[in-house]
DNA sequence: AGTTAAGCGAGACGGTACGTCAAGTCTTCAG
DNA sequence: CTGAAGACTTGACGTACCGTCTCGCTTAACT
């Protein structure tokens, strides 16, 4: 996660200071929280930041790809402990999920930086390599604990083992992501058992499809 | 759907123009075609349609609810031909969704005006009652067809029913749209078959919950 | 002196507020005298003038035209009543062309407006316009007096009459705004009277020469 | 001329570099040839000189005081050679004068650093001693020259002598750079010869005053 | 048939934010 | 301490849209 342009020969010159980088991302959050996406300004937040606009404008190309940076690491803050099952396993990423999604920051500025990106092919990188790539690392270790368990068998193929891991990810992250912004309807225990349900029941099927 | 503010008493005066409706929103899926919505201006979309800016805000308070009412009509094309299988049901709406999605005008528009959403009440209750809950029928005829046909139990409690369509309705459309929009992979035959079988496998053991 | 762009159809649309026109010219000449030119900015004189940047801009092109037209108003204030004398006239219109010449919205624009128009064709004819070419008519009326007075012999040629008319005016605007702005010197009584003398006194060999 | 700040304990340290004071004087010439004064930017002439802009703020506190400095010394060209007559020498270095101030550095530099100095006292005073000041010499030479060769009497009181040449100065500086800038009309041998005689004709009047 | 109230196109209006640019200062490293 | 490099704060720029308003004109429904 590269958060700005990396000079390639920093050498001469005043540095850029590092304190401005995390005050104009705290301040992006804070803005985030107060104003939502579509009324952040990015004078606001130079002003927020105690920094002007011009530092902005020198690190981020523009408001979507600091307000991805400013996200992203929030998302870091998911974990998977081995609770003992899959099922639990799941059930416990998921709410966590929700609680993240539940974050006034998050819930406004996850939607709207993945509209912008369907025109904007740059964007669309940033926020893959910043956020939704990173986390596949929660499917991955959900599954290898799973087959260690012995609770989904190992020998399947590697290339389908990447495809259906790409579609859990997707069902998760969909499902909860829609349930919460676009149903507007709470992601609690009772729903959450149901999904898993759904998910470890499903499993079977979709690997016997080969 | 109530495309526009209708005045409580339009006994005098001259009428509001009904091409001029047509024209406006034929114009706006134009603009979202070529600008995508954070690009999309209302004076453009004003100029397209051959009608003078006060016209629009006569009728749609502010770009999202024109928005809303642009994209509405096209979610309604979605059918739900009986297949014979509750598979073959699913794997059909999928893909007509997935199709959907990948037009430039609801691909920009659907996540953006959702983004807004979170921070304007009205404007979730438009999109719920225009697009959400219009497209639940499609569950909720699925569902009916698979237990004519004997594919699922039909004793279950009402309750119990609505949330499980509920979350049927999270889990498609939210899978279609992260793998479409977030993911940016294509929802393709094969895909589709393994989110059909997981979601038939997985059917059983959400019902065994209760 | 036309201060702005006369639309050539200005049939439709709501018409421009001709309040604003001298509220703004009026906001000009203040922010002049309490600013300078030099740190006189738009977005100053739309706040003072309580009108939008906006509006500014839709009237005149940039800084100097506005300034041009605020301050050309002033000049036409300048008379040449008649004293008696070539002598008399001269003496007046230049104490009145010095006193116009201390007042700080003049000091401060007139040179600054010419320096620019040094690389502003337009500017140079708008100032021209506005200003240079209608004090000519001081020079005019003043000579045309002194031939009826018999100071002057009035049989000469009308292009030789022209010519003598520009270096009269040329050597009092220049005398009185070298004196005052670069030589930073009073325009009192008695410089007046001697620049007076000079040119009373010169006027025979200039004519002389035919 | 003092044209930077000169420090009073040079002692220790790296001394400056005394290319760097005519490498920028140059660069700002060229500067203003090409953009003109309010086009010119430090930041260009620091990079034209292949200097820092650091470099020049330590020599010049401001771009005027720069201009000024960069424009003076072209002042300095302008010599008296003894002609013969008044008159043929006040053509002589009027024409001169004209040639100076068709130039595109002077042009534009002149009118924009006056125009600034009806503010900024300290600039009033350096343009005074850099430029104004010095060329009333050519005044000075002027008329002792014509005193020797008995064109203009001798006698008169110091005091008197100084206000002449003063207004001689005014009028002639003056004429010609409203001429030049103002009414933008040629300074050609026509109108020189005009304003000459006018000068010559009038002296003996101004004189007659007292 | 005449009245009348709303609709309509046009475009000016007060605002807010944009992204850029230059001024002049500060900080680092190299000599 | 000088000097190059370049980051920094400040503040204005001129533009683009927003959503509102004011015109003069048009149009249908109700007298």
């Amino acid at each position: 996660m590269r958060s700005r342009t990396t000079p390639d020969t920093p050498r001469t010159g005043r540095p850029r200071s590092a304190e401005a980088d995390e005050a104009i991302l705290e301040a992006t959050r804070a803005a985030l929280v107060e104003l939502g996406w579509s009324k952040l300004t990015m004078g606001d937040v130079a002003t927020r930041a105690g920094v002007a606009k011009t530092t902005l404008y020198r690190r981020w190309a523009n408001k979507n790809e600091l307000v991805v940076d400013a996200v992203a690491v929030l998302f870091d803050q998911l974990e998977l402990p081995d609770l003992g099952s899959l099922q639990a396993d799941i059930e416990h990423v998921v709410l966590q999920f929700a609680g993240l999604l539940e974050r006034p920051e998050t819930k406004t500025a996850l939607m709207a930086v993945v509209a912008e990106s369907t025109r904007d092919a740059p964007l669309r990188e940033r926020i893959r390599a910043s956020i939704v790539d990173r986390q596949k690392r929660l499917v991955l270790d959900g599954r290898r604990r799973a087959q260690e368990r012995g609770e989904l068998p190992s020998e399947r193929e590697p290339l389908t083992a990447d495809a259906i891991d790409d579609l859990i990810f997707d069902v998760v992250a969909g499902a909860v992501v829609h349930r919460a912004l676009v149903s507007a309807e709470p992601v609690d225990a009772q729903w959450v058992a149901r999904l898993s349900a759904l998910l470890v029941g499903g499993l079977g099927a979709v690997a016997a499809l080969g």
